[in-house]
DNA sequence: GACGCAATCACATGAAGATGTGATTTGCTC
DNA sequence: GAGCAAATCACATCTTCATGTGATTGCGTC
């Protein structure tokens, strides 16, 4: 049996979900709260659900703050976002707060059914345009990553030399050149990047902004 | 119609579902290679397909090598991958690379269908398994991130300081402190992180090391 | 109230870095 | 073959950094 809590503020949704999945042979839905600080509360006097369905707009704290809270007192809670929101930004800030899938409002009952069983069963339920989200999440980088200043790959190998936290005298014995030379690509390196330091090299470095 | 391409060195594998999918009266599915270098051949001289399903183990050239050529020369193609790994590397390289889907072999022939429908549909298909990898991935960091070396939060401010790229003297200014001060908290950072050099404390902090 | 620790400042010294002004060699392009 | 960029090296000078030693103040704890 799976217990199944949720944190909907839309009283009409709220009691629609709750019937229909009290009504599976296979579930139970108690806990229907319509903020995080009641499900809080609940949570701190029953026994935790397996899964938690929770909205993003909330009166009070948000639906993605709660998550963060909840997962830290109660990590073995699932928790499956149920919401309208399909923009990047909150898609991302759910599951980095911990939240192991994400459905879109327009889902149909047998559908969060059939997600929530697929999430104890060790799945992630995402609604298609969700997943596309995500995965675009990883490709994105790839292809706007580069803003590829003009280093020569000399002077690409002294700034790796740098980040690696080395002297000039280190860089000069690791390419076998003298550290005048080295001392010349950096000054070159400087005049590129518009820098002045060291420093300043090995963090632009390490933000992909070289 | 949709136009589907496979590339897949099992031959009883790769006919099956070959066979399937052609029979299915929204899809054809002539373009059935052993290889990435097979497919690109063909590609030069036909109509690209609408989806290629790709594996990960291929005589020659990797499939995931083969998402990066295929998406570089044919952009528009969407690549579903279909392959027995499901070990995180893999999964994150392909979707990098520039796959839209991810489902493992065991995926039933209607799922498979199924599946091709919700990409070109801009949905992007996954197993529940990968899925629960992709969100884990999101998870990770926010758990994990946390080595926190005990830095004080004036410790930390110079930190920030040494990441903006400021001289000893220009963070003593910036906080209203001499620049004795500030070599003082920078002896102690150098001892806390055990390093001896700006650079690596630079480095250190951009890599969330702190 | 003794103790530890964070934060502040001081003085000193040797090492490393930043910058200026050169020069030579190699290889590519027009 | 003149012109140019990249890579190499040299010497000089001034600034910044790393490190040692030492001190004062304030805050929380046992």
């Amino acid at each position: 049996m799976i217990e199944v809590g949720i944190v909907e503020d839309n009283v009409k949704i709220r009691n629609l979900i709750q019937r229909y999945l009290d009504m599976q042979d296979n579930m139970s839905c108690k806990a229907a709260m319509d903020s995080v600080e009641e499900m809080l509360e609940h949570l701190g006097e029953h026994k935790a659900p397996d899964v938690l369905l929770m909205d993003i707009q909330l009166p009070g704290m948000s639906g993605i703050e709660g998550i963060g809270l909840i997962k830290k007192k109660y990590p073995e809670i699932e928790i499956l976002m149920l919401t309208v929101y399909h923009d990047s930004h909150k898609i991302f800030n759910s599951l980095v707060a911990g939240a192991s899938g994400y459905l879109l409002k327009h889902t149909s009952l047998p559908e969060i059914k059939e997600s929530i069983e697929n999430l104890v069963e060790g799945g992630a339920p995402m609604s298609p345009q969700i997943a596309r989200k995500v995965i675009e999440h990883f490709n994105k980088p790839e292809t706007e990553k580069k803003p590829e200043s003009d280093l020569t790959s000399r002077e690409q190998d002294i700034v790796n030399g740098l980040v690696d936290g080395l002297s000039y005298k280190m860089i000069a014995d690791r390419f076998d050149i003298s550290i005048d030379t080295v001392r010349a690509h950096i000054r070159n390196i400087y005049k590129k990047l518009h820098v002045n330091s060291k420093a300043e090299v090995i963090a632009k470095s390490l933000r992909g902004e070289i």
